[in-house]
DNA sequence: CGTAGTCTTGACCTAGCTCAATCATAGTGG
DNA sequence: CCACTATGATTGAGCTAGGTCAAGACTACG
């Protein structure tokens, strides 16, 4: 299980370079790849921590990162899945509100702040794309919010399986899930159990079938998106 | 009481001129003072709608706002309440995601968008800030996330009270709700029924007192701060 | 005084949580 | 190659917080 986790990370790779969404994204960011350096995080291991310092940005090359916040309660926030493309840690702030941590073996590039806030500061196509990113996570959380509140267990995953397949190009509807149960439930703010339930749920009623326990094949993805309902 | 809601609107406006959390943040705004002009937008009334163009930028200068998206289901998620002196419709999308409705009368500068833009590429100071700013509202959107996975009736309507009584400047520990009680269940995924109920249960346990149905008295600080748990 | 909007309270019901047992899989060491 | 172990996933059997439905109560205002 774990070697499979670990493939999962190539895949992403190769495939972003071809995502057609991305291309469009990459132009803005070219700026950006003379400056960085090339990092590799183990899976489970830490990007940063909650409340360090925020020194640096980073680009997900390959793998994929999760946004942790804990509570003293011992519960688990996670506030975000990052994939291959997306970008890290750049919010501007002086410490970190949550951490990030390698659902799978990462590749990263990472940039130093102060030369990423001098770029902002000196290219405006750079800036303009900064501040669009910032407005479509702002955005994300806000429907995020709007599944937290108002959607039930099967709305919840449904909506899961449809953005994973959107955000990581995929061969013939097959999604793999490189996080756990656990983690999909602390990020969907469900418990495992439902998470699985759920998901013998769907299998059941055809809708989707498990090729292994974390390789789901999208079946009949129509159906999936009316058990998702509208967001 | 619809009497009372509008009172509350110029109290507003007057005490977050002597509020000193915003002093800190005004001066990068002075730039904006010239560019805009004021409006008034009546209670209930829509400042602009969900899809629209997002041909302008506004400043609270009394009153307060809800940031508001409406599900084909019927549901409504109350994403966020502003009040006076925070800022409004200033992400970098072209139109609108959700609406932004007068939850009292309200006094707005506006700014045209253009204008805006212009401010931003030309005077890195504020640029940053609106940075700063944006980064602030992501945050508050994840805190929201982990309050609506993991929070109990009591919990959010503590953190409510409390966030209410930060926000907007008070005298003697007692808040105004400018909203009705199914503006906070929307906001924080509830139904009117358990806001009630879970106030009417502070009340009992001594924690608030209610002057008027939409005057609160925070009584017990501490025992409130307990109710909401850590965040 | 009547009306309309808002708030409160009560009685019930259910989705999803908790607790607990079992199964599956990958990695390990002999 | 085969136990053995550890981690994760599934399944089952209750239980409860909070949702639903329904009936009143309060308040502002014409």
């Amino acid at each position: 299980m774990l070697q499979s986790r670990t493939e999962v990370v190539a895949d992403y790779a190769l495939q972003t370079q071809v995502a057609p969404r991305r291309v469009l994204a990459r132009q803005p960011l070219q700026a950006l790849e003379t400056l960085g350096q090339q990092i590799t995080v183990r899976r489970g291991k830490e990007i940063y921590a909650e409340g360090a310092l925020a020194d640096h940005c980073y680009k997900i090359v390959s793998g994929s990162v999760r946004l942790v916040k804990l509570m003293a309660d011992g519960h688990r926030q996670i506030c975000e899945f990052l994939v291959a493309g997306d970008l890290l840690g750049f919010e501007d702030e002086d410490d970190r509100y949550f951490a990030a941590e390698a659902v799978s073996d990462c590749v990263l590039m990472r940039y130093s702040r102060r030369s990423v806030d001098t770029l902002i500061t000196e290219d405006n196509a750079f800036a303009r794309h900064m501040r669009h990113l910032t407005a479509k996570g702002l955005e994300g959380a806000y429907k995020r919010m709007v599944l937290l509140c108002h959607k039930t267990a099967q709305e919840r995953v449904a909506w899961f399986l449809l953005e994973l397949s959107e955000r990581t190009a995929n061969d013939n509807d097959c999604i793999q899930l490189p996080m756990t149960r656990g983690d999909i439930a602390d990020y969907l703010g469900m418990v495992i159990e439902t998470v699985s339930r759920t998901l013998t749920q769907l299998k059941e009623s055809g809708v989707i079938s498990m090729q292994s326990v974390n390789r789901i094949k999208l079946v009949d993805r129509d159906a999936l998106e009316d058990a998702r309902g509208d967001l």
